[in-house]
DNA sequence: ACCATTGATGTCAGTGACTGTCATCAACGT
DNA sequence: ACGTTGATGACAGTCACTGACATCAATGGT
């Protein structure tokens, strides 16, 4: 064992949605968040960029699983259905996370800063589906609003989710929301 | 005249854009702004929230305008048609300012933060044109996805625009983006 | 002309997020 | 035994942002 307890990070994650949780984003500081993480204020910066990061440490893996979905799906599939595909891998990354998903997001929507930080992560999430489906010979702005057509039903899909009162399936309620998107843009001239 | 030349808000904004631009948005202090402008740090933040408030005085005229189209359009209207409506109003609101919308995008472009603030305004559209779609009578979830699609055509239609070689017509931009969309959603399953 | 009110601004002290720098010390390889 | 490495602590500093109070021109009533 270490000079000091191991999974530091861990714990300052913990911590921080506990607190913002509890006593409110803004109410909430670095150094009492550092504090019941048994940690130094210093290190709380080590390990994330700022007191908003800390609730968005799975974005990177979350976008890794749309990409790899998109970039796998077969050649001749149309650009839609590769958004569709990864927007089901989504959906499987959140399996038994209903509970833990709904008191992040509660945590979240009560916070401005922290909204602006979840659109970020959505917009990159946004940019690396175009890049792939540009990738997959997609041309421009089509990849773009394919892309940017993805992630309006990711958010209005996970929305659903996660305020829905009993649980359902992510992957299904999000491809029903596909389903909704293809019908309002559907519309005859 | 008063006491002070008056005009604060407008030299306020002026100046953060200039030096944002001159010296980047990170390497310019309040101070420097409100110094340029001829007023203290303390009245930069009676005008504006903060240092990123600045550059967006304009949304919400924006989202204004595209509300109240949208809410205008003919109560037959197709949910999407009505939406497309809304953008055309809002392309209206960007002719003759080209030149003004591609140094302001370089601005944010540059910068993770302001692109934060960008990325909230266009929720903040987004939700306002899906209560107008909703008041209309358009069913949830299908309000939220038309609502978003719009948006993204915004985002990539004036992508498009901002950095298009010789000057367009936004509207024009924006209507080629939505068809490009309804295209991307159709395709056969 | 006099005076109370109003509104925009200045002044100043304070909090807290975030950074740069150096010291510390267990683990690890040699 | 010893040098290196990596995570952490300690500490000073900058800057965004806020609260509280003072100032003073303009305004409107008397």
């Amino acid at each position: 064992m270490g000079r000091w307890a191991p999974g530091a990070r861990g714990r300052l994650a913990e911590a921080a949605l506990e607190l913002y949780g509890e006593h409110g984003y803004e109410q909430t500081t670095v150094a009492e968040i550092a504090r019941r993480a048994g940690v130094t204020e210093r290190t709380f910066f080590r390990h994330y960029a700022d007191k908003r990061e800390v609730l968005f440490d799975g974005a990177g893996a979350l976008r890794d699983a749309l990409v790899t979905a998109v970039a796998e799906a077969r050649p001749e599939t149309a650009p839609i259905e590769a958004v569709a595909a990864g927007l089901d891998a989504v959906g499987e990354v959140f399996v038994g996370r209903h509970a833990q998903s709904r008191r992040r997001q509660a945590v979240i929507a009560a916070n401005p800063e922290l909204q602006e930080r979840e659109l970020i992560k959505l917009a990159s999430m946004a940019a690396a589906l175009a890049e792939t489906l540009h990738a997959r010979g997609v041309a421009e702005p089509t990849a773009g609003l394919a892309a940017e057509a993805g992630i309006a039903v990711f958010k209005i899909g996970f929305e659903l989710w996660v305020t829905a009162p009993e649980e359902r399936e992510l992957a299904q309620v999000m491809r029903e929301s596909m389903d909704a998107l293809r019908s309002v843009t559907a519309t005859a001239r």
